[in-house]
DNA sequence: CGGGTGTTTGACAGAAGTCAAGTGCAGTGG
DNA sequence: CCACTGCACTTGACTTCTGTCAAACACCCG
């Protein structure tokens, strides 16, 4: 497996056809990247770009599913809660991602900011409005679903296979993938979540988190500069470690 | 969450409108449940039911995604190898899932028959034509796959916080859950993986897996009845275990 | 009946979790 | 402007769980 593709699950597609959406911002993004500018046009009426500020909650496991969220910008946690408390991250989500498309009637995750951001929300109705109206979006739908399952699993490979260092040097890898894909440079990036959500994510404790951290850092593989901007010097040589052949 | 949900990340769904597959068997499964008498009565001109045996492979990571394959007997296994060789289960699946599908061009997975069984081919190009043809097929990709999707997520949740006991005891659970949507009793089953395959599935080694099955047999919570039978006296004991309360 | 595969069990080593203390940093308020 | 306070992070010591290695056993298939 190649741990550039391990990512937290994140289902970033780019517009094919980019386009200016009124509401939502200058980027097409998410399912509506299926639409040409007709369809846009009709949906940006009834979508509304609203700012979300950091920790705020965008919808709770459990709940219905009333709608889909489209970030438009900023980092958001998906996350389970289990019974004695702890909780499973189940991956970030970055500018461009969908979160809260289920098949069920309820939410299968919480889902929080980390960062401040923007979103847009479409309500379930005009969800399947839109797909009825625009049968492109339906396709857009299946791939973006086939997408984040071959990522999720990508994910369990990581948690179920490798040891604490492999898992943080592929997971640091994964977030300069996602930054790749929205079109920064992936050896300089923004890392908002903590130690705890970061073993949350990993499976491991906030403190083999901090210690695999420093273990990189003192080989020189990844680089912290403050304000949470992290460099990673050799990718070449911190996807080998995360491969085990460190 | 409820462990019952947990299962290996298969997407069973049952035929709403139950008719008989001619060339299929007397099930209809898959994608195609979403058909009528008239749309299967089209496609099943174009796949044929093929026996296959233990141990037999369906595809194997890499391979480009020619067809996807609905498995209408029997359990497959599907994996991932490691650089290092090992691997790690995805998932097993069961008469009634489907494999193979995926967004890009090769095969995310390998998948490997571990008993005897049947299954249908589709080529890509059938899909693409069915799912062109009958809409309905369309919504029914997006549901398997958002369900998919919420299972593997269930995985996540048990290899990444629970103890080996625990997720030894979630994974017979959906054993027993995956017999109940087959509509066979779920507190006798069978379980044709070996130690080694359960143990790469829940991240653990063959022993400890042995030795959790010893625990959980001394507790009088899984009796193994021999040929692979296993029977659960006290599911929600078992249930309370996997959630830590016991 | 025999051989191979899968399973169980034990002893030991090693990785990660837990508990605890101390450090650093950022934002707040005087 | 600076001290204070709270949170996140780091580091150490110790414990516990799981992995590894090894041997014996059980079971199924030929």
């Amino acid at each position: 497996m190649n741990p550039l593709d391990f990512v937290s699950g994140a289902a970033v597609v780019r517009a094919s056809t980019p386009a200016a959406c009124e509401r939502c911002g200058s980027r097409v993004v998410g399912v509506c990247a299926a639409l040409d500018i007709a369809g846009l046009d009709e949906i940006s009426h009834e979508t509304r770009r609203t700012p979300v500020k950091a920790r705020e909650s965008l919808f709770r496991e459990g709940d219905p599913a009333s709608s889909i969220v489209m970030l438009m910008n900023g980092t958001a946690k998906l996350s389970r809660l289990m019974p004695d408390g702890r909780q499973q991250v189940l991956g970030f989500r970055f500018s461009g991602d969908i979160m809260g498309f289920t098949q069920g009637r309820m939410y299968a995750s919480d889902a929080e900011m980390l960062t401040d951001g923007n979103i847009c929300r479409m309500t379930r109705p005009q969800l399947e409005a839109m797909l009825e109206r625009f049968p492109a979006t339906q396709r857009r739908l299946i791939d973006l679903c086939a997408q984040e399952l071959a990522l999720t699993q990508d994910q369990l490979v990581t948690v179920g296979r490798r040891h604490a260092e492999q898992r943080v040097a592929a997971f640091v890898l994964s977030l300069a993938e996602a930054a790749r894909r929205r079109g920064t440079p992936p050896s300089l990036f923004d890392m908002p979540m903590t130690r705890a959500e970061i073993g949350d994510l990993l499976g491991l404790a906030l403190e083999t988190v901090s210690r695999a951290f420093t273990a990189l850092r003192k080989r020189g593989l990844v680089r912290e500069l403050g304000g949470h901007k992290v460099e990673l010097p050799d990718m070449a040589a911190l996807a080998a470690l995360a491969d085990g052949d460190g």
